[in-house]
RNA sequence: GCGGUUAUGGUGAAGUGGUUAACACACCGGAUUGUGGUUCCGGCAUGCGUGGGUUCGAUCCCCACUAACCGCCCCA
């Protein structure tokens, strides 16, 4: 049997993959309008860093992990998001140390995790995120918010929903976390497995859970909104405040939790058409333990990570087209063989000078090769068979209009830039 | 990790336990001795996901495997 390509992965064909860089060009004008800078990171790390830095608990560590040994026995795993390696390479270049703070960064890149695949969902997949080390200021969450919005609209998305919500400080969370446990406890064997077993490990994510998501105690937990000191329920206060500033509509959703043990304060999700169970386009929220946790000083930070992926097929959903018309300027048809000789010396003098050409190989007849310059949405088609030959002329047809001229072959290329 | 559906050419798809596997699109050629997007005509699967089994015989029946899609879990 033929080999295929390793379950959940996918190949960008060149039809795609237009799009895929027009995307990634939109990302980095938009970062270049938000000032941010690129980082890139391996791909691979120590499993170590995953394990502290995305959190134990999490699905992401416990089942999805690409791990392996290398041939000097480490332990390194393929990264299944962008954040923590980020944060390793911030705490260990000293970054905190640079003159200018915060550090506003992004990345573009595969990132991989063992899962079941299903539409927007694949186990290389690839992420576009941001992270501001560095800052406390409650605007940076609300530019970072802004950045990921300005992307999508940029691309042409329509249909996106910003959830928000704020898990608040250490302090307020035990405090939640706390309520939580007491809400739960006396009847948590009404609930699936998982709950019971995150009652004590994370509480939080009982709330997450949409098994159980119909159950009265669930209606009625103690929400964190109720739980915010004084200092993380201002901090929110002004998150929104800016955002409304700006004029981005948010949903407040106390449930939004997000699966990553790092993130307390600001959370929020962009939520998008899909098809399928499948909808939230990007996640992120602020992280201020995370850069200490890593062996950094204390560091607050904040980003997003959103896949393009499932911005594909959030473009497909809305029927928005992206491809960009990556014309031909001409096309050389040759007739006979001493044509067929001349072609690809003239071909080559057309691409010298700047010009996208291509040519038949395929031994099509004359008009096998029309169709084939047509396909290829050629703006010209270059004739030259024996006659022009002699008269060192060639026909040069507009394949708009279907106008030809003769053109002298030293006149050629200045004739079609200046057509062009 | 669990459950469901599916698997025929480059693509979309019909089909039958038994010599030649519909049809459409695409592609190639001809009608137009050197001209595209229209029309007409012709050509185009030694093969029906992979491996076994049942049978005189299997693309069609059975089993396993693999993969895709959908749902659950969770997430980007």
């Amino acid at each position: 049997m033929t080999i295929q390509i390793p379950r959940g992965t996918y190949d960008v064909l060149p039809e795609d993959a237009v799009k895929w860089q027009k995307i990634e060009a939109i990302a980095r004008e938009i970062c270049a309008l938000f000032n941010y800078k690129e980082i890139r990171t391996p791909i691979f790390e120590s499993t170590d860093l995953f394990q502290r830095g995305v959190g134990d608990t999490t699905d992401i560590v416990q089942k999805e992990m690409y791990s392996f040994k290398d041939r000097g026995d480490r332990d390194l795993t393929l990264r299944p998001e962008g954040t923590a390696s980020v944060v390793r390479a911030y705490v260990e270049h000293k970054l905190y140390g640079a003159p200018n703070q915060p550090q506003k960064l992004y990345y573009i890149g595969p990132m991989f995790r063992y899962e079941r695949p299903q539409a927007g969902r694949n186990r290389q997949f690839t992420q576009f995120g941001c992270e501001v080390l560095g800052s406390a200021d409650p605007s940076i969450d609300a530019e970072v918010i802004a950045l990921a919005l300005s992307f999508y609209r940029k691309i042409g998305l329509k249909k996106l929903k910003l959830v928000l919500n704020s898990l608040g400080d250490p302090e307020s969370r035990k405090a939640h976390r706390e309520a939580l446990i007491a809400h739960f406890k006396p009847s948590i064997g009404e609930f699936c497995e998982d709950c019971q077993n995150r009652l004590e490990k994370n509480p939080l994510r009982i709330l997450d859970c949409k098994e159980d998501h119909n159950h009265p105690l669930m209606v009625s937990a103690p929400s964190i909104v109720d739980y915010l000191n004084e200092a993380s329920h201002d901090y929110f206060e002004k998150v929104k405040a800016i955002l409304d500033g700006m004029g981005i509509d948010y949903e407040l959703d106390p449930t939004l939790v997000r699966g990553l043990d790092y993130y307390n304060h600001t959370t929020f999700e962009i939520m998008g058409a899909s098809q399928g169970a499948i909808t939230t386009l990007m996640g992120g929220g602020r992280y201020n333990g995370l850069v200490s946790e890593l062996g950094g000083p204390e560091t607050p930070g904040i980003g997003f990570a959103l896949s393009i992926e499932r911005l594909l097929l959030a473009l497909e959903v809305e029927k928005i087209e992206l491809d960009a018309d990556a014309l031909l300027d001409c096309f050389v048809v040759a007739i006979g063989d001493p044509a067929e000789q001349k072609a690809p010396v003239l071909l080559n003098q057309l691409r010298q000078a700047g010009l996208r050409a291509d040519k038949d190989y395929m031994a099509r007849k004359v008009k096998g090769q029309f169709k084939q310059a047509d396909r290829e949405r050629a703006r010209f088609v270059i004739v030259i068979g024996d006659e022009e030959l002699d008269a060192q002329k060639a026909v040069v047809k507009n394949m708009a209009d279907g106008t030809q001229e003769n053109i002298a072959f030293d006149e050629l290329t200045n004739y079609l830039k200046e057509k062009l």
